[in-house]
DNA sequence: TCAAGTGTTTTTAATAATTTAATTCATAGG
DNA sequence: CCTATGAATTAAATTATTAAAAACACTTGA
């Protein structure tokens, strides 16, 4: 066998549905108006409707298409529901070497990884060669591919890759008129961060969410596909981090909570020796707290 | 037929070669040795032997390997040189875009492509892949590829981020202590420039390297593997523009080069803010080029 | 006549199958 | 008991095959 004949299968059904609201008799559209509908190319509709002529729901002669007996049940076509969702690859991945802490210079294997994920080998390795750009990967001479982070030193440059990113949204931001639509989201941000400072003691966990829309709302103001493209990645492993580092966690989001006030504040006074302070301070603060769950974990 | 065996042609060339290097009669290492002596596992040196044997230069039975006869030159297995080399795909796809003038949003076909560049269809998805992590090109829903670069804000979003990279370097650079390396680069640097500033009326076009070491070499106090990327990539891009966009080149060689002395001068003087303002006066020069060059071509 | 519809062919890309290579495990011999 | 070999398992690169899309050519009826 070769490819798969989801497409063929999905549209079949999709025409079973179509052919369900018409009558006995009826005559159905040409086949580049079913084509259109059912968002597919004529080829697949003539193999559809193929098939539905030889199990004589339709009778097909040239132009004339007409329905001869609502479609039953049993008409439909099964499909394997193993469509696992390749969108998701990229977290689960993250997830998968953060959550078991594979270690760095481990070999992965493209076919078990593929299996692991349900999804075939080659768009893993699609997914690899994408990920090798960030340095998190590396292609070896011989086949396979070598898992190259999280060490200390990828940390290291991811934070003050982050930092460059960040202050420079930082930057930008402060120079932005009132009337953009960045000051009120500024202002909810507030809202919500001395709400949370409020019940920190029982709701210290709500913190990373928040933490996670607090710097997307920062950078969403450099429009900017090279930076967009870097803090999504950026902001994944941050996430996890976060989940999995639970030392001292009620103190640490406190003192984070502090740390995006005082950033906060003085943005919306547009004081831009200020905010870039407290950007720097809060950044190295995150760097150092990424660096030492790193160590804790490798020792734990 | 499947995969190539070049590995295994190689391995008995340098088997042969190895075999040359002893006389008729002497036994051989085990197929460990040999494995770890051509760098290559046992199964293909087992493989080698066994082809050895059966064109009666060897005697191989178990442990017992001794040679029968000197390897003679047709013996040799011919291998075909078609090893486009895998390295150059990067530039020479970029150089592809350029050269002729791809529109944005072009379709890309990777059975022709891979076939134009001479590479594996497999090798080229997966160098797509990891261009899409630049924002480059786009895998559409239903298979193949699309090129969204080079449009203006293509050009100018990179233009941004590489002013963001470097100003970072520049700042990182004025901290350098005197003992560092790069100091006695900068000087040298500076006589190029003054030396080719003598010169340019005629010499003009060797500014086009000379402008690459020079940001290349600022570049490389930064020690960041996703600054190195970027800028790996952003300066292939420059270099391509460079090379064709004619209009004024002379003229525009001459003022860009008395922007580099300028921050040449700063940076030896350890002025960070004339730096600053010296490096942000040459960027924005040439984001300028940049995409001026780019709708000069659009209409030529 | 021509525009919409259909029949056919060609091309493209995804997956399975195949083959080479690497690794692992078990066994034999010194 | 250790090392070298034999055998089997596993992995990855490439080809072959097939589904789907696109292109092309023909037909028909207003």
């Amino acid at each position: 066998m070769a490819r798969s004949d989801t497409r063929f299968r999905e549209t079949y059904n999709s025409l079973l549905d179509l052919c369900g609201r018409h009558a006995p008799g009826d005559s159905l559209p040409s086949e580049n108006a079913l084509g259109d509908r059912l968002g597919v190319s004529r080829t697949v509709v003539r193999a559809c409707l193929q098939h539905a002529s030889t199990h004589g729901m339709i009778r097909w002669e040239g132009r004339e298409k007409s329905l001869l007996r609502a479609p039953r049940p049993d008409d439909r076509l099964p499909l394997e529901t193993k469509t696992e969702d390749p969108e998701m690859l990229e977290s689960r991945f993250l997830e998968w070497i953060l959550r078991f802490d594979v270690p760095a210079g481990t070999p992965l294997n493209v076919a078990a990884l593929s299996r692991e994920f349900g999804v075939t080998p080659q768009l893993l390795q699609e997914f690899l060669a994408g990920l090798s750009r960030f340095g998190l990967v590396e292609r070896r001479k011989k086949g396979g591919w070598l898992l190259l982070g999280f060490t200390a030193a990828f940390a290291v440059e991811l934070s003050e890759f982050r930092s460059l990113l960040e202050l420079n949204a930082v930057q930008q931001l402060v120079t932005l008129p009132g009337s953009h639509p960045i000051w009120p989201k500024l202002e909810t941000l507030r809202a919500e961060h001395l709400d949370l400072l409020d019940r920190i003691e029982t709701d210290f966990h709500a913190f990373s969410p928040l933490d996670e829309r607090f710097h997307a709302t920062i950078n969403s103001v450099v429009q900017n596909r090279f930076v967009a493209e870097f803090q999504k990645v950026i902001a994944l492993i941050f996430h996890y981090h976060y989940m999995w580092d639970k030392t001292f966690e009620r103190h640490r989001n406190q003192a984070a909570i502090g740390e995006h006030l005082a950033l906060l504040d003085a943005l919306l006074l547009r004081d831009a020796a200020a905010s870039e302070q407290a950007a720097r301070r809060h950044l190295l603060t995150s760097k150092t707290t990424l660096l030492s769950s790193l160590r804790d974990h490798r020792l734990g």
